[in-house]
DNA sequence: GTCTATAACAGGATAGAC
DNA sequence: GTCTATCCTGTTATAGAC
């Protein structure tokens, strides 16, 4: 693991956990065990380092997504998938959608720009052409709208995650509790979703 | 408009906006148009500050889904309004939910022991209730988690204000078709749920 | 590349005059 | 109550030895 790789894991740990105006160069460097000097050799402001973590992380936001949304399934099949497969990849990784959604409150103009110079796109359109045809073959709803689906899924998925603490506080849950609501809830929102595209 | 008010709602634009860690007590001041000392002559310490804007937003954050709960409705008109009226609030004030949630996010701890000494209640007990009692009369589906309820028209409502950035930039959305995009799901959402809850 | 030491500055908080 | 001036700490960033 080479020093570079060290700060910016530490780097990501410390910018995930307190957000860009929390996190302190000092305790990156002592996460990745060098001293202060050190980062600054290797990254030359926070921002620099900020612009690192963001583009690793909102990448792994969608690739989930994206790999399901590519493959060869029935449609509601892939949905049900890719709900289970997005909601096990934010169980790994519950800090992640506050982080991004985070950011980009933050500074939103900034990340836009750089998003489109990193040609990042979200990967909706074999999706939405799914739609398309399903509502041709009557499989599909013809008034479901296209637009709407991305937003329920990523709201019924992300929020407990981004709202943890106080999703925890309303329904007075203990750890495990939450974890459990987590695990039910793939079912659940895969249901809801398909529910609401399905042609009545 | 007293002095105090001043500093409050200058207080409130500013963390709103920018968050705990980004908020400056200069720039409060300057909104407020007062100096700097006499901010700390009013509220001692930042974190002072911050507990008066958090515990004023929190408690508008509830209010309204409470008034809606409360009030004698038919159960579905009632989730129907409630989520048209949660939204409209919302609309009009776009930064409380990303705010809140941030908050809880950076010191849930200390914000729970708050909330449990103002003894803050999250209005669900009426609405669980009707609950039970529409499983019972039929109306409802008897596999229907309440618990997830809540989650649910909250992730579906909240989500576009916490993630406006992203969402524009994903569907590369101007301010009006974004404005267009919260008035469309005041009706979706409210299907959504009822759909999610009747029984079938 | 890695370290120590320190510059340079910003930010929250206080003192004290009026 | 309101203001100005200032303290003091913590933070990012740089200089320079090894």
């Amino acid at each position: 693991m080479t020093t570079e790789e060290k700060i910016l894991g530490a780097a990501e740990a410390e910018m995930l956990e307190r957000g860009y105006d929390g996190a302190r160069m000092r305790s990156i460097a002592e996460k990745a065990e060098i001293n202060k000097g050190l980062l600054h050799y290797y990254f030359k402001t926070k921002e620099t380092l900020l612009v690192a973590v963001f583009q690793k992380t909102f990448q792994q936001i969608f690739k989930t997504l994206d790999e399901v949304f590519q493959s060869e399934m029935p449609l509601f099949e892939k949905v049900e998938k890719a709900v289970a497969e997005y909601s096990d990849f934010m169980i790994k990784h519950p800090k992640l959608p506050f982080f991004i959604i985070s950011e980009m409150n933050r500074d939103a103009m900034k990340h836009n720009q750089r998003m489109l110079k990193a040609e990042v796109k979200p990967p909706f359109s074999t999706l939405f052409q799914e739609f398309e045809k399903g509502k041709k073959s009557g499989l599909i709803d013809p008034n479901f709208k296209p637009e709407h689906f991305m937003l329920n899924m990523m709201g019924l998925i992300l929020f407990p995650f981004i709202a943890r603490p106080m999703v925890m506080f309303m329904h007075k849950m203990n750890q495990s509790e939450y974890k459990q609501l987590l695990n039910d809830r793939k079912k659940l929102v895969a249901e809801i979703l398909i529910n609401d595209i399905k042609a009545k």
